[in-house]
RNA sequence: GCGCCCGUAGCUCAGCCGGAUAGAGCAGCGGUUUUCUAAACCGCCGGUCGUGGGUUCGAGUCCCGCCGGGCGCGCCA
């Protein structure tokens, strides 16, 4: 606990990245606000670099390069830099000093939190994020959500955030009169006991195939989920037990990814709010009748061109409503989703509230925000669509089995377990089963996810075993061998009785200085990640960070090096190994101890 | 038709408030191990950033046109 004071002791004396403590020294010099400094493109010009003297020259119609030397000339960092240089066409370069880096490095190593301070207002968000649907195998589909919201979750919280996991389950709609009509007269009651999700998604086909040519079913069904909205004892208990089956194979799911949640409701859980909802609404002439329906027509209050109520037809901005109640009486999603958010904001009182969900439900979020801002003007609470985009096969389009099945979430992950053991037992044979088996568990798991967060969020990307679990490039296993080698340094050190780490860092060989640079970045690249909600940035800055430790792991021998030497590099090493545990495990992703 | 997204090396992709000689992995070629896990490291090869204009001291990045692809567009969620 001594340990824990002293080291927030220190991070009140040293409270910020280096890339805040050069901006607020450049402030200072400037006069600007918004000086930033960032991490030099290219290591020749230094460590960090600015390009403030030529945004002010802009401004000021002045010389960027002389600005930059009056700029410098008012600078205090001596302490930290070599004398910045003016480079290119006005850029302030900065070089660290490699002794200043030295001690500030016992800070980093002493901090719990690897550089991250807490932030100055701190928030609370609520993130909804996987959403699977009742009575159906999770699939391809929900993993991307699912990863990344699990990820930000995580991100959030360890930078000192308040956040609310919140799972919205999809368990009401016309899907149910499928389901019940498909259960009364079609179940197969061994194959529900073996594979639930697998036997209802068999009835819902099933059914669904036969709507299509038999109106007679089709009727059959309407009925069912008529007499399930109106409640019917019956339905509603083949409705519960249904949500009871299928919550339970999520919850397998969830556990082998690790992956919890605070809040689990239902759509059916806001049912009790629609009415009041569709009245207000209506009350405040919000929505209005329409062909037989309550729809939100454009306000007229933003250009026509980004307004999510117009759209153009033949060279006509034509209405794009939003229904709220269908012309049959029921409510929609768009209604549920309201509900919801106003329970959310009733119960949560977030700052944030971020939807994971994928690109092509834009427009409705649109639609929901601006509906929301109209019904509650005077809520503050940030409202985010995190999307993304679409996990495609090697052909190109979207990510099917041969046949042309969606790919159930399940079996991926066997898959990659299967695929993980078989490297883990080529390559270290010697290994008992169980250990193989839990290493190849951690390293399959950890590709999925890793391939899945790497990506820019809003690209479609290829499925790729192959890639994924490839031992080398920017994969999930070559991050975690980077952390195995480290712990095999360390159990090498226990074996012949060396435990001195050190807090006097030596940073003489140019390996253990690009290290220690590298390190005191998590800092930095963290609050980023969670601003722009793009976990890539973390997966690339870890990258980066393992790709620099193989290096000095090659050029700096730990062991054999003297002995002030090796406790310093043992230092490095244990702060290496540290942030990359923290990294991953942000990701959602585990280290196993050996490989 | 309109909107959103995309087009960067042979392949898969980074590059997000414009900034220095456009980066990485894979593939290909060549090296490194009696020493802490070679699942590693070091080096080489490879790009008119779809295309044509414009703004700017400076454009892969911003604006406009065009070509090509994906997605969405009133009672599914």
């Amino acid at each position: 606990m001594r340990a824990c004071v002293c080291s927030r002791n220190l991070a009140l004396l040293f409270p910020m990245t280096i890339s805040s403590q050069l901006e607020a020294k450049l402030r200072a010099a400037s006069g600007h606000a918004d000086a930033r400094v960032q991490p030099a493109t290219d290591t020749r010009f230094g460590d960090y670099q600015t390009n403030i003297a030529m945004i002010l020259a802009k401004q000021q119609r002045a010389n960027p390069r002389q600005l930059a030397q009056e700029i410098i000339d008012k600078l205090d960092t001596a302490e930290m830099c070599e004398p910045p240089e003016i480079a290119g066409a006005g850029f302030i370069n900065f070089r660290l000093k490699p002794m200043w880096l030295a001690e500030r490095f016992a800070v980093l190593a002493a901090d719990e939190k690897l550089g991250i301070s807490a932030p100055v207002r701190p928030k609370k968000y609520v993130i909804d994020f996987s959403s699977p649907n009742v009575a159906k195998p999770m699939h391809v589909g929900h993993i991307r959500s699912t990863i990344l919201g699990d990820a930000l979750a995580r991100i959030a919280a360890f930078i000192g955030h308040t956040v609310v996991r919140d799972n919205h389950i999809g368990d009401w709609g016309t899907q149910f009169g499928m389901l019940l009509h498909g259960w009364k007269n079609e179940l197969n009651h061994a194959a529900l006991e073996a594979d639930p999700l697998g036997e209802m998604e068999r009835l819902y086909k099933l059914v669904s195939a036969r709507c299509k040519e038999d109106p007679a079913t089709l009727d059959a069904v309407h009925h069912e989920l008529v007499e399930l909205q109106g409640g019917n004892e019956e339905n509603l208990v083949l409705w519960r037990e249904m949500q009871r089956l299928s919550q339970a194979q999520f919850d397998v799911i969830y556990s082998r990814l690790g992956i919890s949640f605070d809040v689990t409701l239902g759509e059916s859980f806001y049912n009790q709010w629609l009415w009041k909802v569709v009245d207000e609404l209506v009350a405040r002439g919000i929505a209005r009748e329409s062909e037989g329906a309550l729809c939100v027509f454009s306000d007229g209050s933003v250009p026509e061109k980004e307004d999510p109520f117009l759209i153009s037809r033949d060279g006509q901005w034509v209405d794009m409503p939003a229904l709220v109640q269908k012309a049959d009486g029921a409510a929609n999603y768009t209604t549920t989703d309201l509900a919801t958010l106003a329970y959310r904001l009733r119960e949560f009182a977030p700052d944030e509230i971020l939807y994971v969900t994928d690109g092509r439900q834009q427009h409705h979020f649109r639609q929901l925000f601006a509906i929301f801002r109209r019904w509650h003007p005077e809520v503050s609470a940030r409202l985010a669509h995190v999307w993304f985009g679409s996990i495609l096969g090697d052909d190109g389009k979207p990510f099917k089995t041969r046949s042309g099945e969606t790919i159930k979430l399940a079996g991926l992950l066997d898959e990659a377990e299967e695929r993980a053991f078989a490297i883990v037992s080529e390559k270290n044979p010697a290994l008992p089963e169980a250990e193989r088996r839990e290493i190849a568990r951690v390293i399959g798991l950890g590709a999925v996810k890793y391939a899945d967060l790497l990506p820019n969020r809003q690209s479609d990307y290829v499925f790729s075993w192959d890639k994924m679990l490839a031992l080398q490039g920017n994969t999930a296993p070559y991050l975690q061998n980077a952390y195995v080698r480290i712990r095999s340094i360390f159990r090498k050190a226990v074996e012949a009785g060396i435990n001195s780490q050190s807090s006097t860092i030596i940073l003489s060989e140019p390996a253990e200085l690009v290290l220690a640079k590298k390190l005191f970045q998590f800092g930095e690249v963290l609050p980023q990640v969670l601003d722009d909600c793009r976990p890539n940035l973390l997966c690339n800055y870890l990258y980066e960070l393992a790709s620099t430790f193989h290096s000095f792991f090659e050029a700096c021998h730990v062991l054999k090096a003297d002995e002030a030497s090796r406790a310093s590099r043992l230092t490095l090493c244990e702060v290496t190994a540290r942030t990359l545990q923290r990294g991953l495990g942000l990701l959602g992703i585990e280290v196993p101890e050996r490989m």
